[in-house]
RNA sequence: GGCCCCGUCGUCCAGCGGUCAGGACACCGGCCUUUCAAGCCGGGAACACGGGUUCGAGUCCCGUCGGGGUCACCA
């Protein structure tokens, strides 16, 4: 055990929105470095190139802020062991690189991807191990720097035992034993020049001093590549703990993901949630204080928090327990001042209602019209009657097939605009040979829950894509089954239909 | 499928060898109440299964089953 002083981080990776799984594994390190007076280090790991936008950097810095979870250190306020964003370190990692490579615990890879494909596949047919098969690893390295130095692409894998196993050590699990035969040759350098994560994640671990790693379960198999990196480095390992994951509501209980529930904190924020009954719930999961009280601040939980209470097993995210513990807050902590404050803060402000008064204001015939007009755009979910959820001339089926590619499409949109919507839908009724208005309709009655509202496209980049997305699974969901066939056959049109890249 | 992790009410947790297995959400009843919420009172509801260890297992060990995760030049 580590008598380092406690030093935890957080390292998301920029490329989607803010999940709430980051803000649960947040909120645990934050906890924890409260708890025993150490530092929280923010992280952005952003080695993914082809994935990793600043846009998504910004949004989960802005919606870890919401929530009231500070870090010590991080890309935007900096820190002793700067710079925390891990493509402003590439010179750290290629120097590291550089350092096994020279002592033989690292090699370079030439193969192609299509051989690696290759590979793959006839392992899979066998049933081998489906790990690389080392065909480089006994290159000669003067050889294989020399072909490096000539500009043939490659990458840099690290050795691994061929035999024996890892003996490895989890905070909550105690010793955990794999066998290295298990686990091959994992590329730690890509052609790019980027590290992978595990590399990129060991080496600022080690360098920023980090003295406990609290993560997902999800990484738990790659522990052994981890300790194995700080063997080859002779550095001393962190104490790791994995965290269980969230988990769907559903009969399998599996990962939570935004096909099955909301997963992005944002939609929590536009549907109304507290910031300060979000992260009560998560610390709810898999954790409870002393006394069993139930609703309690940040401050309270980190003044007894241990790692050593969190129990393994997968909590369920149950948005009904959340629904409850948020109505605590706004009927015990808020006056009606205080309570028409928050509404304010969250969507009944002057800003939002003058977006939407040029939408309306060509529909009222009195002021009182607003309200039923409006109140889908200060709603969470909306009803809507799923029999008058049709287009003329479609069956049932292939009204759902629409509902899942324009679903897909929502999912891949980065920029959210009128125009971009707009250019979407013409797109999809060119595609299908529908009217705009016909496609249109059956989405006026999931999005605004009424046959007609104001303008669609107009609404929607007003009411955010959390909302939207929601809406759109949930009228799925209502309108469903959809056979797992026909999902995958839809998510091949909307690939025919918009390709994979969407602004 | 191989490997790894996990297994207490439908859900979230408590339990860390001896408890009538406790609390919370949800559900069902009742009270309060101009409605609905809220609040209060009450109810049904769980130790996955089978072997051990022990005077005694939800608690320790093994197996089975079930669930999850992972097997990328994604994290």
């Amino acid at each position: 055990m580590s008598t380092r002083p406690v030093r935890v981080r957080i390292a998301p990776s920029p490329t989607g929105d803010p999940h709430v799984g980051t803000a649960y594994q947040a909120l645990f390190n934050a906890a924890f470095a409260r708890r025993h007076g150490g530092k929280f280090v923010l992280r952005i790991e952003d080695t993914d190139r082809a994935r990793s936008t600043p846009e998504s950097e910004r949004a989960i810095l802005a919606a870890l802020r919401w929530l009231g979870i500070a870090w010590d250190e991080g890309p935007d306020v900096g820190g002793p062991f700067a710079p925390y964003r891990q493509s402003e370190r590439l010179a750290i990692y290629r120097e590291h690189v550089e350092r096994l490579l020279a002592e033989g615990h690292a090699y370079r890879c030439f193969c192609s991807r299509e051989r690696l494909e290759q590979m793959r596949a006839e392992h899979r047919a066998s049933k081998d191990f489906p790990g690389y098969d080392r065909r480089c690893r006994g290159l000669d390295p003067a050889e294989a720097a020399r072909r490096a130095n000539a500009g043939e692409p490659h990458v840099v894998r690290m050795k691994v035992p061929t035999d024996g196993h890892a003996v490895l050590s989890d905070l909550l699990r105690g010793e955990i034993r794999k066998d290295w035969a298990s686990i091959d040759d994992q590329v730690i350098l890509k052609t790019d020049g980027f590290p992978t994560y595990h590399l990129a994640n060991v080496v600022d671990d080690h360098l920023m001093r980090i003295s406990h790693v609290i993560r997902g379960e999800e990484w738990i198999n790659s522990l052994p590549k981890h300790v194995r990196l700080y063997e080859m480095f002779g550095w001393e390992p962190p104490v790791f703990c994995h965290l269980p994951l969230l988990r769907n509501a559903d009969r399998n209980r599996s990962k939570l993901s935004k096909r099955r529930n909301p997963t992005s904190i944002e939609y929590y924020r536009r549907a109304g949630f507290l910031p300060e009954a979000l992260v009560n719930f998560l610390g709810l999961m898999g954790w409870s204080p002393a006394d069993g009280e139930e609703k309690f601040t940040f401050e309270q939980m980190a003044r007894e928090f241990e790692l050593e209470r969190v129990s393994l097993g997968g909590p369920v995210f149950d948005v009904e327990k959340l629904r409850w513990l948020n109505g605590r807050y706004l009927r015990e902590d808020h006056d009606a001042k205080r309570l028409v404050d928050r509404l304010e803060e969250w969507a009944l402000n002057r800003e939002t209602l003058e977006r939407i008064a040029p939408l309306a204001q060509p529909r009222l015939q009195t002021l009182a019209d607003w309200g039923y007009l409006t109140a889908f755009f200060f709603a969470d979910d909306v009803p809507f009657d799923p029999d008058a959820v049709t287009i003329k001339g479609l069956e049932r089926d292939e009204l759902l097939d629409l509902l899942q590619i324009v679903a897909l499409r929502l999912d891949a949109r980065r920029e959210w605009t009128a125009d971009g919507l707009d250019a979407d839908f013409r797109r999809l009724a060119g595609a299908t040979g529908l009217k705009l208005r016909d496609l249109t309709r059956p989405f006026y009655l999931v999005i605004t829950g009424r046959p007609a509202a104001t303008p669609l496209f107009q609404s929607m980049e007003i009411l955010g894509p959390d909302l939207c997305r929601v809406r759109i699974r949930r009228a799925l969901e209502r309108l469903g089954p959809v056979s797992a066939k026909r999902r995958k056959a839809a998510e091949q049109r909307m690939l025919e239909i918009f390709g994979a890249d969407a602004p």
